[in-house]
RNA sequence: GCGUCGGUGGUAGAGUGGUCAAUUACAACAGACUGUAAAUCUGUCGCCUUCGGGCUACGAAGGUUCAAAUCCUUCCCGGCGCA
């Protein structure tokens, strides 16, 4: 993996460039699209071409359960095996120590709003019902999902298959915190998360002896500046390829504890917001510095009927919409406005009919990659700060 | 015509003297969702309300009872059987 800077933002953090990869090159910024299970769900990979996706990224606990490392390995990689040919990733596992662990079954976010509170990391009742996760200093033992078995991840298990899953970057096996650990819990995981890095680092350097693979380190921190500088200088000094920036934030000030963490991590190597992809967040984020991402929201916000456009997110569903027979949005040029009304939309998906999910899934994913595209020309052309204001001030 | 079973909220369908404004499901109306446990989940869903409660309701009209969707009478409507 090579990463090229073509330019900056003069007084900001951002920048535009490229990520030359096996598979072809990424402009950057880019926003990636979530193929979880080796599938975007409800595209398949024809839709994700016509879209101009960039890059596809998996996961590394749900294809460890289902099909298993061996079978992808066994098919080429996840990419082949899908039948996506483009450039790939695939995320550790680490977000499923949070979602399966402190935030399973709660309603616990990873961008929390208002204050921090309160402090129930700790997972104590992976036997009983509440959470399918155990964290320790070795690793992190998960409930399959499926049918509930145990497994234990460890970080050299996680290179190892995500060395099967093969794909172009791969993240280092981080502890996702929740928003609500306080400060001490936050050290803790963190100290975890460095030794994790290290190991991964090792292992990884033992199973890739051609260095094919890209290996981006994971700067946790949660909400903490203290704590995210450190994580920043800690990860930032080992030989990573790239960056992760990953855990929790408060959705107040997102933007700010990227640019804590972006203004001490290496220039010169790529830095990608885990998990974040709501169009104002992406802005600051860019803005900060980051220059990847990857996000569920547009598909699985799709699937729910929740839309993107210029002037904030629409339910499909609402009364209003079923005698609407214009496009989702005027000017756009996905297929889904191209081809289909509003009235047409609200129709399937009260119809329950599995079209709906695909054709806003189309919609939602092409909004976010021509806007990260358009940050991008606006990167280039010295307009990005305009620009950003301009798209605020419409979608609110 | 006789007999018989049945008529419950937008729909289907529980309930068969008080704990019933009435289980449940669906529909409807709105909301949530940020490295996918998610084609998922949550709230509302007779009318009014100062959120304490008040009012009108279970085909219609009477009646019994302290109390009726629930029991009785008649009527109306529907299914089935016999003529």
């Amino acid at each position: 993996m090579k990463f090229v800077i073509e330019k900056k933002v003069a007084g900001t953090l951002a920048r535009a460039g490229s990520i030359e990869t096996p598979h072809g090159t990424i402009q950057t910024p880019a926003f990636v699209t979530v193929g979880t299970k080796a599938t975007v769900k409800a595209l398949t990979p024809e839709h994700i071409r016509e879209l101009r996706a960039q890059v596809v990224l998996a996961n590394t606990y749900h294809l460890y359960l289902q099909p298993g490392p061996d079978i992808v390995a066994m098919a080429g990689g996840f990419g082949k095996f899908m039948g996506y040919y483009g450039p790939t990733m695939t995320d550790s596992g680490g977000f499923q120590a949070f979602s399966l662990g402190a935030a399973y079954g709660s309603s616990v976010s990873k961008v929390a709003t208002g204050e921090a509170k309160g402090n129930k990391t700790e997972i104590e009742n992976f036997n009983g019902k509440k959470q399918m996760a155990r964290i320790t200093d070795e690793g992190v033992e998960f409930r399959s999902f499926l049918d509930g078995s145990k497994h234990f991840f460890t970080p050299e298990r996680s290179m190892e298959i995500q060395w099967k899953l093969g794909a172009d970057m791969i993240f280092a096996f981080d502890e996702c915190t929740s928003p609500h650990a306080d400060f001490n819990y936050q050290k803790r995981a963190l100290a975890r998360t460095y030794s994790w890095a290290e190991r991964c680092i090792a292992r990884h350097e033992e199973l890739d002896t051609e260095h094919v693979q890209a290996l981006f380190g994971v700067v946790q921190g949660g909400r903490f500046k203290e704590l995210r500088e450190e994580a920043a200088r800690t990860i930032g000094a080992l030989p990573f390829d790239g960056f992760g920036i990953g855990g929790s934030f408060n959705k107040e000030d997102l933007g700010s504890a990227v640019g804590w963490v972006n203004a001490i991590l290496p220039e010169e190597k790529p830095r990608h917001l885990l998990g974040i992809g709501e169009p104002l967040d992406l802005f600051d984020a860019v803005e900060q510095g980051c220059d990847l991402f990857d996000c569920i929201a547009p598909t699985r916000m799709g699937r729910h009927g929740s839309l993107n456009t210029q002037t904030g997110k629409i339910n499909i569903r609402n009364k209003k919409f079923t005698t609407d027979f214009s496009p989702i949005e005027k000017d756009c040029t996905c297929y889904t406005c191209t081809h289909h009304t509003r009235a047409y939309l609200a129709h399937l998906f009260r119809a329950d009919e599995m079209l709906a999910g695909t054709l806003a899934s189309i919609h939602n994913v092409h909004f976010l990659l021509r806007l990260v595209e358009r940050m991008r020309e606006a990167i280039l052309n010295d307009t990005f700060l305009e620009f950003k204001k301009e798209f605020i001030a419409n979608y609110r």
